[in-house]
DNA sequence: GCTGAAACGTTTACTTG
DNA sequence: CAAGTAAACGTTTCAGC
């Protein structure tokens, strides 16, 4: 399930995750070709898969959503009903925007974007009331030292 | 710092963070509003900085990405320098996907997205190659539950 | 601050080298 | 497989309300 994906795809998709704004004429001239056989790899590489949505990054702070936090989830529960139950908690929160099922001791870590300490206490209220966990971890930031949507290709 | 963001904002952000690629026509109808209204508002959060980046959403598993891990870390340094080395280290880091200095026991923590467990090694030996660390513990990634760039808006 | 329309630029598809 | 081209479409600006 992994796409063939050459040296000029990867500066295409570097072009594109640095700015996806910009015209392909820009995109053709900074990779080194023109605007046809760029058009014509960037709708393979959609239909692929390989590039997703198109969106726009947003300033949390500037949103007033100035608390993040990692949360460490430990359980005791491992049936697939509680799991089923745990994720639509989770899908359902717009909160929450990052959720991994780990390997080892930790079962999943989630990322939370609140506005405050109070918010993210609302949030974890209402996930506790709604599914059976054992320990919790909230791991607060101070300071976001760097943070991209950008994968390394 | 706080923007003044109103209803109409919060519904434009929705839709570009939803698919920044739509016509202004089609978000201003499912806004409610009209074309240049929509196109005035988008301009001014794009000044103030509310709107960043405009992106796109690339699948690491289809570009041989397919091991993330969260990386908790310790460190018994605290001097400016230190940091300042580390800061550096991880922002050359093209596999650093995300950094946060955090409250509480734990110094920082990292989102880290690699071919496979030997490409996270190759990144671990490095850096602790160059920057002095206490403690580190890789949580590794078996699940991707959840996962978008959207703020609750 | 909205509407509508006109000017301008970009995308897309197709034809040709 | 790339370049050129033209029609379709989208964006941006501006005058009038």
């Amino acid at each position: 399930m992994n796409a063939r994906v050459d040296d000029l795809d990867r500066k295409i998709l570097t072009e594109l995750q640095a700015d996806a704004s910009q015209t392909l004429d820009e995109i053709a001239s900074k990779v080194g070709s023109s605007k046809t056989p760029v058009w014509n790899r960037i709708r393979k590489m959609r239909e692929t898969g390989v590039i997703g949505a198109t969106t726009v990054i947003l300033d949390p702070d500037k949103l007033g959503l100035e608390a993040c936090f990692f949360v460490l989830i430990r359980t005791s529960e491992h049936e697939a009903e509680w799991q089923n139950k745990f994720l639509e908690t989770l899908r359902a929160r717009p909160e929450v925007l990052e959720a991994h099922r780990l390997a080892g001791e930790i079962d999943y870590i989630l990322k939370v974007q609140v506005a405050n300490a109070r918010a993210y206490d609302d949030f974890y209220q209402a996930l506790i009331s709604e599914v059976r966990i054992f320990n919790v971890t909230a791991l607060l930031s101070m300071e976001r030292i760097k943070h991209t949507t950008a994968l390394p290709v």
